[in-house]
DNA sequence: ACAATATAGTTTCAAATGCAACTATTATTT
DNA sequence: AAATAATAGTTGCATTTGAAACTATATTGT
């Protein structure tokens, strides 16, 4: 039984799992020089393409639990990289802040995301590395409504 | 900000780590009946697609690691889904077996992967959605030398 | 043949994660 | 305006998961 063999009934759900998994072994090294967890890197990258949203913006834009957002967040905050503050108009709301230390680590921080995405996806040409980012923008935009 | 530009900067990690997230969600739900978790999914499907290799071989497929396995094992053997052998010729490995209990939800079980699936990809054409998995076909064939 | 190395699996411990129940605040209904 | 419902976040508990160290068997090198 050749390889083709093994992976061609597998669902896109365990595809899916895999890449999760390889992507969080890989980024948990990475994420040790910033004292942080594989978890941490979503929210990070989150806040660095929209800077002070709440929580629940948050939660809901990584599809996550409140629960895992309430957690990270008081890591990152413990750790210096965000600064949280309730919400002048609505106080059910934290606001999240990064710090100048999550905006020192930036440049490392993405480098370390765009490495692993090449090294994940090397057997892939560029185009096809497109392709797939498309599909999953368009996988998202369905759920978003 | 809208929701494209909200999403447009997520790499492919983020995408994953979330399909990840929604389908064990899911998966948790429907495997419930079967007294499983929504991590077994992945054995039980390897192993429909070739029975009786061993734990090792499974590890690997699956891209996890050999701890996850062992317990995944432990407990589809307690809930009567396996039967596991060790190999007559190297005593080091087990080799795992569905019984005929697996085979009885076989098809109850693999509908539940399709409806998830379904309603993963509801956003994408059947000709997008060939691609995607074409593609994750093709990632994967690059791991595996 | 024996020592060193590699491999398959298990046990132990720590960290991540999710669900349910809870508090605090805001919005809606009457 | 008071009662009810909805929303944002937290806490406690149980489950899942992975890394490191361990045991048992097999392979390799000399």
């Amino acid at each position: 039984m050749n390889i083709q063999d093994v992976y061609k009934d597998l669902s896109i759900t365990t595809f899916f799992s895999a890449f999760h998994r390889l992507g969080s072994s890989y980024m948990s090294k990475q994420m040790k020089s910033f004292n942080l967890g594989h978890g941490h890197q979503q929210f990070l990258m989150a806040l660095y393409i929209e800077d002070g949203i709440t929580q629940d913006e948050l939660t809901k834009r990584i599809a996550t639990d409140k629960v895992t957002t309430a957690r990270a967040i008081s890591k990152l905050k413990e750790e210096g990289y965000v600064l949280v503050e309730v919400d002048s108009k609505d106080k059910r709301c934290h606001r999240v802040m990064l710090s100048k230390k999550a905006y020192d680590i930036r440049e490392d921080f993405t480098q370390a995301i765009t490495d692993w995405q090449k090294q994940l996806l090397n057997n892939l040409t560029e185009e096809e590395e497109q392709v797939l980012l498309r599909l999953c923008h368009k996988i998202v935009e369905g759920k978003s409504e």
